[in-house]
DNA sequence: AAGTGGTCTAGACCACCCT
DNA sequence: GGGTGGTCTAGACCACTTT
């Protein structure tokens, strides 16, 4: 059974998708929807949070919670997000090439990013990701070993996440990202069909695990015309 | 008067920025904070919620409140941030200078970015921006006229956003922010250093008001050696 | 079994917007 | 003044982790 806010949440967030709420109009106010939905105003509150902290409404001190024009955006792909999610929106020509799957040292610069001591050793695993016949992405990742022993190139070769959240039962739970834009090295230019280009965009993400231990870095390294990131920010005053 | 969530969201953020909170170890449970604060659990709760979107803390179900190592990462710079703000952070030898300031017909592109009829005008401002002498961002931002009737060129080459929040009273709630990497065009070209670099960061910025009403287009483009976005993502299960 | 965080309730007072 | 969302309370039950 799912929560109640959550509940509330799904059914008014996909109103707003299907257009049953009219854009710049407003949200039924939070005590009649505590009498639509039979519940107390604190749950209502939850649940316009979220729908608030989404995107799909704007609420308004003294006036009310405004429906914002989800449609007129393609939607936000926040946060994080799989390759694999990603291909399925875009289309089917995708695949998975895996350049390496090891288990080495961490040298300096991953050992410090993970934290770790001398004596942990990290799964290496470089793949490169075609969409419709052009490299397009190098995704480089190192993962503790502790947390994933039983990690094979078949795995990499379909989905890690779906792997550490379905078949192991992790959940991932939050990830610092930082975007630069560097020259590529001779690597990148080996592995991916750059063509001309003479930058390449680094998606550099540090995973955590649900209680909080970092356990994964990831380089994810795009070529720059195929690359786009969006992101809905809110302001906290 | 200051909220009691937030200053207790304050008073814990400073002690684990301080280094006085232990990395990776416990905070007091949500009950003992409410006798420590003297207040209710769920006004601590609030407080802890705001610890965990803004990285401080990780909640774990069962066990407690864990203590983040903020400090390991430079901290993040998510969000919307003005060139004002970013500019105090990094040096002084910054300079702005505006290219143009015009009261606009809004072409098609910018007319639909903005939801106007044929009778608005925007304003349209066209900024350099000036890192240790070098033209580093050129700023291109779009108003909206009739929300902003009193815009002067003295004030865009101070900062638009403390006049809009500041003098007008204004508050900016929220945007869309879109990134993407181009070849750069003609004006570019003219207007900044480029050396030899092939391609440009675009950040293309949909600036809300409180009232939800979309009121701001701006693309920022970047010289991509000097681009760097930080981001702070949470998963929604 | 005891302690933790997650959800939910019913009621209160406040700041703000509109008419 | 009546309606709106924002904050705060005291208490309840639940799911989960640890001992």
């Amino acid at each position: 059974m799912e929560n109640k806010y959550l509940s509330i949440y799904n059914q008014i967030s996909d109103q707003i998708k299907k257009g049953e709420m009219e854009p710049d109009t407003l949200l039924p106010s939070e005590n009649e929807l505590t009498t639509l939905y039979d519940t107390s105003r604190e749950t209502i509150r939850k649940a316009l949070n979220l729908l608030s902290q989404n995107g799909f409404i704007q609420k308004v001190r003294g006036k009310g919670s405004i429906v914002i024009d989800v449609n007129k955006f393609d939607f936000p792909v926040s946060g994080l997000v799989s390759f694999k999610e990603l291909a399925q929106k875009i289309d089917n020509k995708v695949r998975t090439i895996v350049k390496e799957f090891s288990l080495v040292k961490p040298d300096e610069h991953v050992k410090q990013q993970l934290n770790l001591t001398s004596k942990d050793l990290v799964w290496k695993v470089v793949r490169v990701r075609e969409i419709s016949d052009e490299k397009i992405i190098l995704d480089k990742d190192y993962l503790v070993k502790k947390y994933v022993p039983g990690l094979t190139e078949e795995i990499c070769a379909d989905s890690i996440y779906s792997y550490l959240e379905n078949d192991l039962n992790l959940t991932i739970s939050f990830a610092k990202k930082e975007i630069i834009v560097i020259e590529p090295t001779e690597e990148d230019r080996n592995l991916l069909d750059l063509e001309g280009f003479q930058n390449i965009v680094v998606i550099k993400n540090y995973v955590y695990f649900d209680d909080a231990s970092l356990f994964q870095y990831t380089e994810s390294r795009h070529r720059p015309d195929k690359f786009r990131f969006v992101d809905f920010a809110r302001r906290n005053h």
